[in-house]
RNA sequence: GAGUCUAUAGCUCAGUUGGUUAGAGCGCAUCGUUGACAUCGAUGAGGUCAGAGGUCCGAGUCCUCUUAGACUCACCA
C-alpha cells in the first residue's frame, strides 16, 4: 500500500478545500452564527513560530464550532499601516520615510506590503487553516480608513478625542510620540553624578544625577519631608551648576537613601518631574525639540547636539569646572520604546488623545461582562486599567499610516473637519470642501499626524461586522462571539478595542476572549521581535514535518501558558498521522464486502455497540473541553480514544470476524457496521487537529458513499444518544474482558513469546463469569488470544492460565 | 516595591467541585513482530507532588509563611 505523502497531499487538500469553497461563510444558514474576531497580524517582518502556535489554537477551535452545529464566521486580516510596516519598509528598502516625499515613500510602503500579504496568506494556507478567504481586510484599505476616519470624527464631536500641546512620551528614533503600553523597560549602564549646587550660605552641597544634560532645565530641588539634614533648607534658594538660581521643595516622593538623598526637578526628565511640574504649578522649561537635540534654551555648549553627545559635553564642561564630585556607574531600568530599543524622552507636542482616564470604572464593569479564557487574564487587564497614568496619545509622527482627519484654520487656529462624503482622506494632499465654522475662511491646512495603528485595529470588531456585505446579507452582530489573541496585548490591543467599542456602542466588543500564551524556544527563551524565532522558520518546520503535525504538536499545552517548542511533540504528530493511516486503511480494506446500512443499536453485537458509544462519549468529552476554549485535553483525548481503544484493542479484537466469517454472517455485519461509523466518528474528531490527512482518508473511502458530506469538514460532531447505551451488564463483561486481554499479552510477553502464538486452551479463574455470559464475546476472545478453546472456571480472583 | 502565574517521574505536561494504590507522552530497560502500522506491539523500572506549618475523618488539590523561576506594573532623580 502506498504511504500517504504529507508534502503533495497537503497542498492537494488545501486546494480542494479554497476550490469547494469548504469554509465559505454561508449567510443563508439558519445556524448560529459563531463569530471569530481574527487578530488581523502586524506586517513588520517574517511571521514566526509564535505566531504559528497561538493562530493554530483558534483555528482548532474554529473547527470544532463549525463541526458542532455553527456557521462560522472566520475572517482574516493584515494590519499594514503604521510604524512597524513603516520600519520594516525602511529596513528592507534601505531608505528613510523622513527623506523622501510623503507620496513616494507610502507607495513603496504599499509595494511592499503587497508582497507580504501574499507571503502571510500563503503561510495560513499551508497551515491548513479554514478561513474564509473572502475576508479578507486589510487596515490600510480605502473603506478601513474611512471607517477609522469617521470614528474619529465621531469621538471628536464628542469631546472624547482632543489635542492638546503637552508633554508626551516620545521615541526619537521614530520620531513620534508613542502611548505608554508601548514603553518596555530596559537594563542600561549609567552613571550617577554628584553635581556641585550651592546653597545661599555659599555652602557646596551635591546633588546626584544620571541625567546631568538636563541641567539647563532645573526648574526645583526636591528634598524628603523626613530627612532632617535638608529640612531647614526648604524654602530657600539653591544655586545650579550653571549658575541657575531654583527654590528647594519637600516631597515624600523623595527617597533618602537614593544618591544624595536631594532630587532636581527638570522638564522633562521623567515621569515624577511631570507630576511636581504639575503639583506645584512650576514654570516648564523645554530644552529639547523633537528632534531629541537641544535648544536655544539649553546651555550654549550643546545646542544642536542629541541627547548622549550633551551628556559627555556637560561633564566635560563640570569637570573643568571641577563641579562633579563623584562619578558612580551604575546599571539602572530606563524606558525604551519596543518596537526600536530608544530611550524615551519627554517631549512637548502637539497630539491627539482619546479620554481614557475617565472611564476606568465603565472599562472595569465590561471586563467584568466578557468572559476571559484562562479566568487568569481578567486580572492583568485589570492592573493595567487600574494603573493608567495617560491618556491615550493616538497619533504618530509618520508618513505612512491613517490620516488623522482633521484641518486647520490658518486664520484662526479652529479645527476643521472634513465632511463624511471626503473619507477617506490624507489631508497634506487633499483638501475639504468645508470651511472654517468660526471664521469661515477657507484657507487649511492638512493636519500631518496619523493613528497610531492600535486606534484602527482596535475597531476591529465593527471592521469584522462590516466585511464583504455582499457575502455577508446578515450582519455580523456585535458583540461577536471570541477574540482570540496572546498575552502580550491585553494591555493594547484587547484594552484599546473594549474602550473603542465603548464609546461607539457603549457595548463589549466580544462574548468571550481566549488569551494564548508565548512558544518559547527553550527554557526561558522568548521569540523576540527582533530575532524572530532565529532559525526555527515556520516554512520549513511546515515542510519537513508537515502542516498536520506542527498543528498537534501547537496544542500540547493548556490554553495562556508559555509553552517550549518541543521536536518530541511534532513526531507525536507524525506518528499519530502515520497510524490513522494505517488504521484507516485497515478498516477500510475491511469494508471491501460491506454494503453501508444505517446503525441500529439492536443489531450490533455488545462489544461492538460498546466501541461506538465509547467514540461517542469521547467527541462528547471533547466538547466539553472545547467550549471552554481548552484544545489539549479534547486532543489527548481523541488521541487515547483511538489508539488505545480502537487500534490496541477493539481492531484486535474483530479481526478474526472479519477474516474468517462469510460476508453475510450478522456477526461480521456487526463489526463493519461499527467500523464503518466508528472510524466517521473518529475522522471527524480529529479533523480539527490534523485536517488534512483526515480529509486524506473521508475522501478515499466516504466522500463517495451516498448521503455523506463531500468533505470531513462539512461532517457534524458526534452527539451521544441513549439507543447507544450499552447495559451495565454487558459493560461489566466488557471491563472483565479488557482485562483478561491485557493478562494474556502479559502473559505472553513475560515469557517471550509472540502475541500471535496459538494457544491451545486459555483457562479463565474468575468470580463471576460464566460460559452463557461470555456467549457473544467468546468468538472474539479467541480472536485476539490466539485461543482455541477457552474455559472458565470459578475462582475468587481473576487470573488467566495458558496451554500451548 | 506591588500584582499575577508557575513549581508533580530524567524531559514536556495532565490531575475538573479535597475522596481508594498520583497519570500520559517521550526517554530508559526487557521482550516480541510474516495479515493495518518498527512512524509498531507487550511488559516493566522510575515520584517523600519545591519546603514548613495549618484546616479537615481525609490535602497534589483549600489557607498561611518560606524558597526558586516567569510575566506584568511601578521605581528608574
Amino acid at each position: 500500500m502506498a504511504k500517504y505523502d504529507p508534502s503533495s497531499q497537503e497542498k492537494h487538500w488545501q486546494q480542494f478545500w479554497l476550490d469547494n469553497g469548504i469554509y465559505h461563510f454561508n449567510p443563508k444558514s439558519p445556524k448560529p452564527i459563531y463569530s471569530i474576531d481574527t487578530p488581523p497580524p502586524t506586517v513588520s517582518g517574517k511571521l514566526h513560530m509564535g505566531h504559528v502556535f497561538s493562530y493554530t489554537h483558534t483555528e482548532v477551535l474554529a473547527r470544532y464550532f463549525r463541526l458542532s452545529g455553527h456557521n462560522l464566521y472566520y475572517p482574516f486580516g493584515m494590519d499594514d499601516n503604521g510604524l512597524p510596516t513603516e520600519r520594516l519598509v525602511e529596513t528592507e528598502l534601505g531608505i528613510k520615510g523622513s527623506d523622501l516625499p510623503r507620496n513616494e515613500f507610502i507607495q513603496k510602503c504599499l509595494n511592499t506590503v503587497d508582497q507580504y500579504h501574499q507571503k502571510y496568506r500563503d503561510l495560513w494556507q499551508s497551515l491548513g487553516f479554514s478561513v474564509d478567504w473572502r475576508l479578507e481586510y486589510s487596515t490600510i484599505s480605502p473603506e478601513i480608513r474611512t471607517l477609522s476616519q469617521k470614528n474619529f470624527i465621531q469621538l471628536f464631536q464628542k469631546g472624547i478625542a482632543y489635542r492638546q500641546e503637552s508633554p508626551a512620551l516620545w521615541c526619537s528614533t521614530c520620531q513620534t510620540a508613542v502611548a505608554q503600553a508601548e514603553v518596555e523597560d530596559k537594563q542600561k549602564d549609567s552613571i550617577f553624578y554628584d553635581l556641585v549646587f550651592t546653597l545661599e550660605d555659599n555652602k557646596e552641597i551635591l546633588i546626584a544625577t544620571t541625567r546631568p544634560e538636563l541641567l539647563s532645565a532645573c526648574v526645583a530641588v526636591f528634598v524628603n519631608p523626613k530627612d532632617k539634614r535638608y529640612l531647614k533648607l526648604v524654602g530657600t534658594t539653591i544655586t545650579t551648576p550653571l549658575g541657575d538660581k531654583v527654590k528647594i521643595f519637600k516631597d515624600d516622593k523623595v527617597q533618602i537613601d537614593k544618591g544624595t538623598g536631594i532630587v532636581m526637578c527638570c522638564t522633562y526628565g521623567d515621569e515624577t518631574d511631570l507630576f511636581w511640574k504639575k503639583q506645584y504649578n512650576f514654570d516648564e522649561k523645554i530644552i529639547l525639540d523633537k528632534n531629541c537635540k537641544f535648544n536655544q534654551l539649553a546651555l550654549s555648549q550643546i545646542q544642536g547636539q542629541s541627547v548622549t553627545q550633551a551628556r559627555k559635553t556637560i561633564v566635560d564642561y563640570l569637570n573643568s569646572k571641577n563641579l562633579i564630585k563623584k562619578e558612580l556607574a551604575i546599571v539602572h531600568d530606563v524606558g525604551c520604546h519596543e518596537r526600536c530599543g530608544t530611550p524615551i524622552e519627554i517631549i512637548n507636542t502637539f497630539q491627539w488623545f482619546i479620554k481614557v482616564l475617565d472611564i476606568k470604572e465603565d472599562i472595569l464593569k465590561f471586563a467584568d461582562q466578557i468572559n476571559w479564557y484562562p479566568k487568569t487574564m481578567k486580572s492583568r487587564f485589570i492592573a493595567w486599567v487600574e494603573n493608567l497614568k495617560w491618556d491615550w496619545a493616538i497619533s504618530r509622527d509618520r508618513f505612512y499610516g491613517i490620516s488623522v482627519p482633521v484641518f486647520y484654520c490658518t486664520a484662526c487656529g479652529e479645527v476643521v473637519l472634513p465632511k463624511d462624503s471626503e473619507l477617506p482622506i490624507d489631508p497634506l494632499s487633499q483638501s475639504t470642501s468645508n470651511t472654517c465654522p468660526k471664521c469661515h475662511s477657507s484657507e487649511l491646512k492638512g493636519e500631518h499626524l496619523v493613528f497610531d495603528t492600535w486606534f484602527t485595529s482596535g475597531n476591529s470588531p465593527e471592521i469584522n461586522s462590516n466585511l464583504n456585505q455582499n457575502l455577508t446579507d446578515k450582519k455580523i452582530k456585535i458583540p461577536m462571539s471570541l477574540r482570540p489573541q496572546a498575552h502580550d496585548i491585553i494591555r493594547t490591543w484587547a484594552f484599546y478595542t473594549i474602550v473603542l467599542s465603548f464609546y461607539k456602542n457603549n457595548q463589549i466588543p466580544w462574548k468571550d476572549v481566549a488569551i494564548s500564551g508565548h512558544l518559547l524556544l527553550r527554557k526561558g527563551e522568548k521569540i523576540s521581535k527582533r530575532t524572530g524565532g532565529g532559525t526555527i522558520r515556520p516554512e520549513t518546520e511546515i515542510s519537513t514535518h508537515s502542516a498536520d503535525a506542527i498543528r498537534y504538536a501547537m496544542c500540547s499545552a493548556s490554553l495562556g501558558l508559555d509553552t517550549y517548542y518541543d521536536a518530541n511533540e511534532i513526531q507525536n504528530g507524525k506518528k499519530l498521522v502515520n497510524k490513522l493511516f494505517n488504521a484507516s486503511n485497515f478498516v477500510i480494506s475491511a469494508l471491501k464486502d460491506y454494503q453501508p446500512q444505517p446503525l441500529n443499536p439492536s443489531a450490533l453485537l455488545p462489544i461492538d455497540l460498546w466501541l461506538y458509544q465509547k467514540s461517542l462519549e469521547t467527541a462528547q468529552d471533547m466538547a466539553k473541553y472545547f467550549q471552554k476554549y481548552d484544545y489539549s485535553h479534547p486532543r489527548d483525548l481523541s488521541v487515547s480514544f483511538f489508539w488505545e481503544n480502537f487500534c490496541d484493542y477493539y481492531l484486535e479484537i474483530i479481526k478474526k470476524r472479519i477474516y474468517e466469517l462469510k460476508p453475510s454472517d450478522p456477526q461480521k455485519i456487526s463489526a463493519q457496521t461499527t467500523l464503518y461509523y466508528s472510524l466517521q466518528n473518529i475522522l471527524t474528531i480529529f479533523s480539527p487537529f490534523i485536517p488534512h490527512i483526515t480529509e486524506e482518508i473521508y475522501q478515499s473511502y466516504f466522500a463517495s458513499q451516498s448521503g455523506l458530506p463531500r468533505s470531513v469538514h462539512l461532517t457534524s460532531w458526534p452527539k451521544i444518544t441513549k439507543e447507544f447505551k450499552i447495559t451495565s451488564d454487558h459493560q461489566k463483561i466488557i471491563d472483565e474482558i479488557l482485562k483478561i486481554i491485557s493478562l494474556v499479552r502479559a502473559e505472553k510477553s513475560k515469557n517471550g513469546i509472540n502475541l500471535a502464538q496459538p494457544i491451545d486452551i486459555l483457562t479463565i479463574n474468575h468470580p463471576w463469569l460464566t460460559s452463557p455470559s461470555l456467549q457473544d464475546f467468546l468468538f472474539d476472545l479467541q480472536g485476539v488470544t490466539r485461543a482455541s478453546q477457552i474455559k472458565i472456571q470459578k475462582s475468587p480472583d481473576l487470573s488467566i492460565s495458558l496451554k500451548y
